[in-house]
DNA sequence: ATAAAATTGTTATATTATAACAATGCGTAA
DNA sequence: TTACGCATTGTTATAATATAACAATTTTAT
């Protein structure tokens, strides 16, 4: 059978749409009562949708902030390596595109030895506008 | 008043002592319901323990778990800076200390020149057991 | 066209975390 | 000492996040 890697659903197209508009990193249930009125009904269907989104690399999870993302670096199609900048004082999130960064990590090897295929990082502080 | 810096509560001390005797990262309600026997009966409590444990650094969160693992890391004081090596196979979860790395990430800095205090960062993959 | 497989819808419930307030303990000033 | 203010702890209830289980529907392969 053939996966359908690149096509979207109509629920993940619409919940997609949604993280898309989005200025700020959005949370399940804020994105279920959004879609109510476009037939997504209950839990199960955002959070699959987000799970698939996650998987195709077009969004992210906030994992300090059970938040959902858009994906803003094209060449992200599979988040396995993401980095975030986050300010703690407004809801500013925004993802880190830094080639140095991401090689340096991508190749960082702990003293056991031990492979990784995957990496979050979360770094946080006060984004200009806070700390003025 | 003073601050009780390094005094930790009775409450404190048995949540601390479960999560540092474990292998494992453990999950709010499984220490709820291994405190129950010392008198620890409800939620808030073990937060509250939680909460206060994670600020002194004697603990953290693994955000992507949900779950707590003691520092290991007598420089760690303040857990502003964590780095964590996570197999996704089985529940291993090492803290990682490697200077070159703390002071990479503590020096980094993106594009919009935003300075940072405090950084997560969670490596995954397979531990050599689980890779065999 | 039919059967198998995958996806979606639905209900219910599990898991994680906090709000709100009462009870208790503790330092300090009168 | 006592009584007041403040911080900590206990308790109940509920909010917020996420998944299990199964039914209905759609898609795909034969
Ligand atoms: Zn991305
Ligand atoms: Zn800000
Ligand atoms: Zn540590
Ligand atoms: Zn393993």
């Amino acid at each position: 059978m053939t996966q359908k890697i690149d096509f979207l659903s109509k629920n993940q197209q619409i919940v997609l749409e949604i993280i898309e508009k989005a200025k700020e990193p959005l949370k399940a249930y804020s994105i279920l009562f959004s879609v109510q009125k476009k037939g997504i009904k209950a839990p199960p269907q955002v959070y699959r949708a987000l799970d698939r989104l996650i998987k195709l690399g077009k969004i992210h999870k906030i994992e300090s902030k059970n938040a959902f993302v858009a994906c803003k670096n094209d060449s992200c199609t599979i988040s396995n390596a993401t980095a975030f900048s986050i300010c703690d004082s407004c809801e500013m999130v925004t993802e880190i595109s830094n080639p140095k960064l991401s090689k340096y990590l991508a190749n960082f090897q702990d003293k056991t030895g031990m492979r990784y295929n995957k990496y979050n990082l979360e770094f946080f502080g006060l984004c200009k506008k806070c700390k003025k």
